[in-house]
RNA sequence: GGGUGCUUAGCUCAGCUGGGAGAGCGUCGCCCUUACAAGGCGAGGGUCGCAGGUUCGAUCCCUGCAGCACCCACCA
């Protein structure tokens, strides 16, 4: 075998042969289905670190999943991600001087899937970097022909159902992208602004009462659809105003004074104006009063044909300048005054949303019958424990929104999207349908003339929300098959893979995507989607700074995959960066984090880190130096099989290792430890402690000790004990490679390749073998305590090498003073004792035999001694054994303490107390044999 | 305003139902020992945010406080 690593060959390779031999199919004969959905990437996404890590877990699990034989899918797709796609076309055509209404909706839609064809494969081919062994096969987006149906048959049925309904309400509006959006997709921001004080003249004051109002606000230019003031029903100052009229500044219209107990008196002047038709709160005070709304923008956000002609026409910033002018002019501003307000920013452009009444569908989640029916028992699948979040505080976060909810607007102005199955006949009346014979033949009424279908598209969530059962074939009743001839999708035998086993996503959309996953799939399959929702972490940095593109912190997978040079990466990191002066400060930074660039670290050993991250936390922080440690750890697992198959030449065998040596027991039951905590790690999604268990066996056990002990027996004039040792070398080795291919897949495959053969196991991908369990207890507990015990004195032994100085080349006789029951054991682990600690003999001090000077190593039941015999300088021993003396003396005034202590000795349990007996005991052992030895040591300086 | 989480070694984080403080990286010292210098061996380093409480005993449980982060809502 090669003797460098070289994970970019092995993993382009491997990748190919895996998914050209249908590795990633789930297994017709499993025995149990596990089924893992793929959030859907955006058709226009290319892969981040959160992608990379989130499918890193998922690709563990399938993996781990299938090794165990079960019917393994991972659902894979893409999402046509509605506005964020439409926008990046729109920009395109920007650039050549052209809007999507110049091309008109079927050409514009035409060349949005021609963008989507030309790119929409980028993050797939990503995720095959990353070894993601999802079901190629069976990838579906959005927009297929087959979730299509199912986006029809969902709306029509709800609809039916009388659970969708359309209606001329307040919603969120992004006047740059000109459409409707939901509540989540808007941000609020704190943003520095003014409070303006405006006088609002009473018309016809009577004696005793005030002669005008003044209203504090934020947004003057709304003061043009004022139809009321509010002001609390208890406050005095007002109480004669109530029901009065006021003139509307600049419009002269009369607007009444009314009383609604929403109003704060403590705050401003206690006297709010009212503008239904562009705010949510005076929207609500609206209805309560019956007030009439007042639409004052376009839907481009400038000021409407309801205003008077001096505004008409501007935008609303715009017209907030003139109007304050005016109003200055006018004499009626009164004050303006700096404040921090929240502004509603639009998440998809930036744009500040303007609240405006439109016609819109919404789906039902508030009424009687919505709750019932949709929100209720999405609500109850979390709380009765049907759906189960790890970790497990986020069912608060989900079931407090639900219990808010408000209805969702499912429509937006795009082209781009899923058509609303609805028509209009000229009399407005509505038909909802799979297509216009459908929608009449379903019709409360004949239709008056012609119908038009809605022109509008379903938001982008309404199809994922479906996915857990569309991508299964609902509502299709016979196998949906491509062009190529691959089965995509067969409900009635796919039915199987629902719920899957869990969801990973983030926190982030579980109000956007999870929960509505949970109310579409429970209605329409009545099934939870998964069982479990694992919340993953979010990846920021190394200095825990959120990785954004606008600060050039990003970090992509594939570079750190395949490495990439300072001054590319400095280059990419400030492509899209503006501003000149940030530009600098990147760059600055990437050339101090990273001066030789980002080194190619393989797929391998990004999956290794991400695990190794993967804790309950929510956000973790990314470190390069974390990465190439792991980098270091598959360099390791590579030489550790280099050096077992160079001592396994010409050498097989099968079946379980007979186990000569007490090393073999000792590594074996390691390694039957390994597997116990492997299995409860999966169970619990503790990834990191999975990795951490890998890495400490692998490196620290495997390598560190059982190698090192082996060598004697592989080099020994034993040929039972050596064979045996090659035995075992392998037997742990290949048990090992599968127990790790879940998380590097590459790797693993290919030394597994190179070693199962050895055992006469072989097979097409070690990712079809079976995952190794403990099943027998192989290991003799009696020959591990030896093992312990080895282990313990060429510990003291090294220590005392190092302190003293000692070379390690130089070999060192070694006296033990055993006061054990059982001096015999050290005979059992001479050869490796020897070996490993490089003594050249071994004399066990018998009965009253009076050691010479020596430096000491003090052992439970046994004292190690090294004679100075010019090899140790005295001083420096005595100063060594001071300092031991000192920690263990500090320790055991701890211990007595406790035991003097009358209420521990009787209020804690006795196995406690026997234990911390105990210690003292050796506590105080150990100190005596160290005070003498030091005592003899001082008379020698 | 409501909610959630975090605070443990220089850094990033573990610490499972309360009983002798751990890992990785970094630091220091020694070593090119025949798998591996992307390595080996050894060492140093912590009042477990602060203050109380429960307990024989608290990093862990309870209360309060402080700081940090995030989510939701929002007073014009």
């Amino acid at each position: 075998m090669e003797k460098n690593y070289e994970p970019g060959e092995i993993e382009r390779r491997w990748y190919d042969t895996w998914e050209r031999s249908g590795c990633f199919k789930p297994a017709a004969t499993g025995k149990d289905p596990y089924c893992i959905l793929l959030p859907p990437p955006n058709v226009t996404g290319t892969l981040h670190m959160g992608h990379a890590f989130q499918q890193t877990l998922m690709d563990a699990l399938i993996r781990y999943h299938r090794m165990r034989g079960d019917a393994t899918l991972w659902q894979c797709g893409t999402d046509h991600a509605g506005i964020a796609t439409q926008k990046i076309v729109e920009n395109q055509l920007a650039a050549e001087g052209k809007t999507r209404h110049d091309l008109g909706r079927e050409k514009f839609i035409e060349r949005v899937w021609q963008w989507k064809e030309e790119s929409g494969s980028t993050i797939s081919r990503q995720m095959r970097r990353i070894g993601d062994s999802c079901d190629w096969s069976r990838e579906r987006f959005t927009m297929d022909e087959g979730l299509s149906a199912a986006v029809r048959k969902v709306f029509i049925e709800w609809y039916r159902a009388g659970l969708l309904y359309r209606g001329k309400r307040l919603v969120h509006w992004d006047p740059v992208l000109q459409t409707a959006v939901s509540d989540l997709e808007v941000n609020n921001e704190e943003r520095d602004g003014n409070l303006w004080s405006i006088r609002y003249n009473v018309i016809n004051p009577e004696a005793g009462m005030p002669d005008h109002v003044v209203v504090a606000t934020t947004r003057p230019e709304t003061m043009l659809g004022d139809v009321a003031v509010a002001v609390h029903p208890d406050d005095e100052r007002y109480q004669k105003l109530i029901g009065k009229m006021l003139r509307l500044p600049l419009t002269e219209r009369e607007i009444p004074v009314i009383a609604d107990a929403y109003v704060d008196r403590e705050f401003g002047t206690g006297c709010v104006k009212i503008t239904p038709a562009h705010d949510f709160n005076d929207y609500a005070i609206g209805q309560r009063h019956k007030l009439d709304l007042i639409s004052i923008f376009t839907l481009d956000a400038k000021v409407n044909d309801n205003a008077p002609a001096a505004y008409r026409g501007l935008d609303r910033f715009a017209a907030r300048k003139q109007m304050l002018a005016d109003l200055d002019a006018q004499g009626l501003l009164i004050e303006t005054r700096k404040h921090k307000l929240m502004v509603p920013i639009s998440q998809r452009s930036d744009a500040v949303i303007e609240p405006m009444l439109t016609d819109q569908w919404f789906l039902d989640l508030t009424s009687e019958k919505g709750r019932k029916a949709i929100t209720d028992p999405a609500l109850n699948a979390v709380r009765n424990g049907d759906i189960r979040f790890v970790p497990g505080n986020w069912s608060t976060t989900y079931t407090q929104w639900l219990e808010n909810i408000q209805d969702w607007c499912v429509s937006r102005q795009l082209w781009w999207g899923h058509r609303i199955p609805a028509w209009y006949d000229e009399a407005g009346n509505i038909f909802v349908g799979e297509d216009e014979a459908d929608a009449i033949a379903h019709g409360a009424q004949k239709p008056v003339g012609k119908l038009k279908q809605d022109e509008d598209v379903l938001d982008t969530w309404f199809s994922s929300a479906l996915w857990p059962f569309s991508t299964m074939g609902w509502p299709a009743d016979k196998p949906i098959v491509n062009e190529r001839g691959d089965t995509l999708a067969n409900w009635h035998a796919d039915q199987r893979f629902l719920p899957s086993a869990v969801l990973i996503t983030g926190f982030d959309i579980i109000f956007f995507w999870v929960a509505r996953m949970v109310m579409a799939t429970l209605y329409f399959t009545r099934q939870v989607p998964f069982r479990e929702v694992y919340i993953n972490a979010i990846v920021r940095d190394a200095e825990g700074q959120k990785m954004s593109k606008s600060k050039g912190n990003t970090i992509d997978p594939l570079d750190l995959i395949d490495g990439i040079e300072l001054d590319a990466l400095v280059r990419k990191s400030t492509a899209s960066l503006l501003i000149p002066q940030q530009r600098e400060k990147v760059e600055k930074r990437i050339r101090r984090d990273y001066p030789a660039g980002i080194p190619a670290v393989g797929a391998d050993a990004l999956r290794f880190t991400f695990a190794a991250l993967a804790t309950y936390s929510r956000t973790i922080n990314f470190d390069l130096k974390r990465c190439e440690g792991y980098r270091n750890f598959c360099t390791k697992l590579w030489n550790a099989s280099r050096f077992v198959l160079m001592n396994c030449e010409g050498f097989t065998a099968s079946g379980k290792p007979p186990l000569k040596t007490p090393a073999e027991h000792w590594i074996v039951s390691k390694l039957e430890h390994l597997l116990i905590d492997i299995a409860e790690h999966y169970q619990s999604y503790r990834f990191d402690l999975l990795a951490q268990d890998l890495y400490e066996f692998t490196w620290n056990h495997y390598c560190d000790w059982f190698i090192e002990l082996s060598k004697p027996a592989l080099n020994g004039a034993d040929r039972t004990a050596a064979d045996s040792t090659r035995h075992t070398l392998l037997y742990v080795l290949e048990t090992l490679l599968r127990a790790l291919h879940p998380i590097i897949p590459f790797i693993t495959e290919e030394l597994w390749q190179q070693v199962a053969p050895k055992l006469g196991k072989s097979g097409k991908s070690v990712s079809l073998q079976s995952y190794p369990e403990f099943d027998t207890r192989m290991a003799d507990p009696s020959v591990i305590a030896d093992v312990e015990q080895l282990i313990a004195a060429v510990i003291k032994i090294r220590n005392i090498r190092s302190e003293n100085n000692l070379s390690p080349s130089v070999a060192v006789p070694l006296l033990i003073e055993d006061r054990s029951t059982d001096p015999q054991r050290w005979q059992r682990i001479e050869a490796s004792l020897k070996f490993v600690a490089r003594v050249e003999s071994i004399h066990m001090l018998g009965h009253g035999e009076q050691p010479p000077p020596a430096a000491i190593g003090v052992l439970d039941q046994a004292n190690l001694m090294i004679p100075l015999a010019g090899l140790i300088d005295a001083r420096a021993e005595v100063a060594r054994l001071e300092k031991l003396i000192e920690r263990q003396r500090q320790e055991l005034i701890r211990t007595e303490a406790k035991l003097g202590n009358a209420k521990f000795v009787d209020g804690a349990p006795p196995d406690v107390v026997n234990g911390v007996r105990a210690r003292a005991d050796e506590l105080r052992a150990a100190i005596g044999e160290l005070e003498q030895q030091a005592a003899r040591m001082r008379t020698l300086v």
